[in-house]
DNA sequence: CCTTGACTTGAAATGCATTTCATAAATTAG
DNA sequence: CTAATTTATGAAATGCATTTCAAGTCAAGG
């Protein structure tokens, strides 16, 4: 491979000549200049990107750690985050962790070993604790609140989200509401359990189905659900995936939506639109702009980001 | 920043020894070793990734070219690719492309500069002849046929598939079918087309609507389709989003689907699960998991993925 | 005519870790 | 008890481009 002392040797001038050159510096001689870039054409030279990466001390990159690469939410965020980074000329690099603790803190490490000049945490595994060491390293930017004042946050007010949905359902007559969520563990998970404890009150046995993410976990989670000694009349299912599959098992039993059943869905998507589906619209693909938008300023800034509720015809 | 250097300096050793700690290399006396490893934990010390991925000449990241970050069929490919990687320790940068000429070849250039190992095109705005000079530089696989021998390639027989869906629909006793396609210039279109004229013969005036992405996209070709003075019986979508919106159309005219109206959809996407429409599937997310294969064993071979008809209540 | 500022250029330092080469000591084999 | 290995270590070269520093030329201003 040439490099850069090839094309000096090559162009009669010092490599710093040819430096100016490939930076556009200012003050090259116009007959230098030519006979520099006439060189590079020559050899088709492109210069070593991380040697540039290891001098400059930054990369232009941004790691994105997101637990599961085939989920649709996660693919809503990582949409905002990239349509933000092309803008301002930006590569990301997805790493997927899986909820694996090694994996996140390994990707961190990177963020450390100058890979990265930040990165965007969707969901994590690890405490806050062990991550935020790593943020003098390079800007973090989490996708979920935290009080810590080292990390930037593009967020949603989950908790008040699922007031909204749950007071919904009560002014619509319901006494109680089944519903789904992802991880048990999850933050979003105790917003959804203390959101139900403020508008219904104490959970019945049986109501709260975790570990759901797609279409069939939907369709078993409402199977079980319907099976119940005391059936619920209305179901909050953690993404329109999810509540699709309960719209679908639903029918199968030869029951109406949303006369026999009410269902509320989340994030907007596609089969939720299809089906008619109410939903909660967290309107995630600005979650990621924003979150993009802090890491690349490097901004430690907390961007709340507005919910909505599109009512459609399960409710 | 701490580095090698002086790490070495702090446990008395060279540089050298200080390296071969650090790739557990074998003949480092344990003492040694421990010291070493000692000064590391101490001053808190990560190895600088840039000098390492440039004087190693890779950096075990591979680039994927996706002209759409928002669509289902990409993130199946993606997903698929993601998979891969993560069980081979290779990091994905992903580069969107908006099928824009110029930033292609920005990232071809970034392939030339060794930012990545090498890249995987799921789809293409440059001709081969642009693109194979690249292939001295890094591996370059391709999600589409191509008969060039530099080019890695893990694809679906398009053709094929098209061809079974329209003798599917040929047979149920559809003289005619109307379908729709993403991009015109694309050879998906291309096959389409030669598939549609091998079993129906000529295509009826406003038949094909291309542009397609999603389900509103879908809604709208419908109403067209259905506008038409010889609307016809039957539609191939391109995508099961842009299905479940001609599904969504139909049922909008109180047409009953099939019996007035049958509808093939592709991908096996949720909506399409949904709803139950019959659907191509070419399975993206192998054709992925193979592409990402191929690229990290600097593989050149061509690899078909078979496509499966999922024969659900829409045809 | 001298000073000042705008140009122009190259040598050398810098960023950082790996790897080759040379050397030497300690074992093992014959 | 040699010869051949194995073990152990450091100096120096290598990968490549940027940036600072120093120095020189040239033209304009006073």
């Amino acid at each position: 491979m040439t490099n850069i002392n090839d094309i000096a040797r090559l162009a009669g001038v010092s490599v710093s000549t040819v430096s100016r050159v490939l930076n556009n510096y200012k003050y090259v001689a116009s007959n230098k200049r030519e006979s520099v870039l006439k060189v590079i054409e020559e050899m088709n030279y492109t210069p070593n990107k991380n040697a540039i990466d290891l001098i400059r001390g930054e990369t232009r990159t941004i790691g994105v750690i997101i637990p599961y690469n085939n989920n649709p939410s996660f693919d809503q965020l990582l949409n905002g985050i990239l349509t933000k980074a092309l803008e301002d000329d930006f590569l990301i690099t997805v790493l997927p962790s899986k909820y694996s603790k090694e994996k996140e803190m390994e990707y961190l490490e990177k963020l450390k070993s100058k890979l990265f000049d930040g990165i965007i945490i969707t969901s994590r595994a690890n405490d806050w604790e062990t991550i935020i060491p790593y943020s003098n390293y390079g800007s973090i930017v989490s996708c979920e609140y935290t009080e810590h004042t080292e990390i930037g946050c593009s967020y949603i007010d989950r908790y008040s989200s699922f007031l909204n949905a749950f007071q919904l359902l009560k002014n619509k007559g319901h006494r109680a509401a089944a519903f789904t969520t992802a991880r048990l563990e999850s933050n979003s998970t105790k917003q959804m359990l203390d959101a139900y404890n403020q508008i219904f009150g104490e959970l019945p046995p049986g109501y709260h189905i975790s570990d759901c993410q797609c279409l069939e976990d939907g369709y078993e989670a409402a199977k079980q659900f319907l099976q119940l000694p005391e059936r619920p009349t209305a179901i909050y299912a953690n993404g329109d995936e999810v509540a699709g599959g309960m719209y679908l098992y639903a029918k199968s039993q030869q029951m109406k939506v949303p006369a026999d059943l009410v269902i509320i869905g989340q994030e907007n998507q596609p089969v939720g639109i299809g089906l008619g589906l109410t939903t909660v619209d967290h309107q995630l693909t600005k979650v990621g702009e924003q979150a993009c938008s802090l890491v690349i300023k490097k901004s430690r800034k907390k961007v709340k980001i507005p919910y909505r509720i599109l009512e459609r015809d399960s409710v």
